[in-house]
DNA sequence: CTAGGATCCTGTCAGC
DNA sequence: TGCTGACAGGATCCTA
């Protein structure tokens, strides 16, 4: 589940609590979701998070990384003084931690813990070093970030596709980083085109539009502090909600269409569900 | 090479 | 209440 916009929420949250403090130790509830050896990060300091797409990398002292990617249904919860959690909007991480959907755990250094939860078990840390990095194949076949993409490139990277539905190109990870089916859905809606339209038909015009939303709705996702994010820090309960302050589309079939008031639709397309104004997206 | 479908896994929800 | 099938904010592998 977690996109571009809620994985850089992750990553700002955790850097602002965990940068500076040691694994002491993990534990691996889940054999699945844990790829290496976990002794070879128990002792290090974490000294960074980055993130490309919707892969989270975690710095360590020694030279290793973690690679997290939270597929589906993962979520990280951070517990000290403070509590954040983000990630796949589920209601499970209200429990007491660790709970049903704990896989792995980590106890810092300053008594505090780091949570990764993950119902469906699609998601997985790996640990890594400079090598493995270097070549691991998800990473190096990512394509760019949106906003290092200049309209020209886009529109010939849709033009190599020329045969395929727009969103099923803009979700294939090798072709632009970190769009999944909310963006692609809310990027179509942006632009004003149909989500199934094959590449090849749209216009220079559209493309750029194309570019541009997918970059405008994760940033605004962004600036929400993602569309997933709950701090407990406040106990209202407030939460990261772009969708519901932002989405145009998404979740949203039966409702008006903010933009021409024609009623939001949903279909499958690219083997998902879909979502769209049957009246101004064309 | 592309496109489409099945698959990994577990839970929830709609419809009998 | 209990069962069944569809579906789920992802990515990979297989087939045609």
């Amino acid at each position: 589940m977690p996109e571009l916009p809620e994985v850089e929420t992750i990553r700002r949250g955790l850097e602002k609590y965990l940068v500076g403090k040691r694994f002491l130790k993990l534990h691996i509830l889940c054999e699945k979701s844990f790829r290496g050896d976990p002794a070879l990060v128990e002792g290090s300091e974490i000294t960074a998070f980055e993130r490309r797409g919707k892969a989270l990398l975690i710095r360590l002292s020694n030279g290793l990384t973690i690679m997290a990617h939270l597929r589906m249904t993962g979520q990280m919860i951070y517990d000290g003084t403070e509590r954040f959690a983000a990630g796949h909007p589920d209601e499970s991480f209200r429990e007491k931690m660790p709970g049903r959907f704990t896989r792995i755990y980590a106890d810092l250094d300053d008594g505090s813990h780091l949570y990764f939860n993950d119902l469906r078990k699609f998601g997985f840390w790996a640990v890594m070093d400079e090598l493995s990095l270097a070549t691991d194949k998800f990473l190096t076949s990512l394509g760019p970030e949106p906003w290092d993409m200049k309209p020209g490139e886009f529109y010939e990277m849709l033009g190599r596709h020329a045969g395929s539905p727009v969103k099923a190109v803009i979700l294939n990870q090798h072709n632009i980083a970190g769009v999944g089916n909310i963006y692609a859905d809310e990027g179509c809606f942006y632009a004003g085109i149909l989500p199934w339209r094959k590449c090849g038909s749209l216009s220079r015009k559209e493309s750029d539009k194309l570019l541009e939303g997918l970059c405008k709705v994760m940033q605004a996702s962004i600036d929400s502090g993602g569309s997933t994010m709950r701090d407990y820090v406040r106990a209202d309960g407030t939460r990261g909600n772009y969708l519901e302050k932002f989405a145009s589309v998404f979740r949203r079939e039966g409702q008006e269409c903010p933009r021409c008031g024609g009623e939001i639709l949903k279909t499958r397309t690219a083997g998902r569900g879909t979502h769209y104004c049957g009246g101004c997206q064309k």
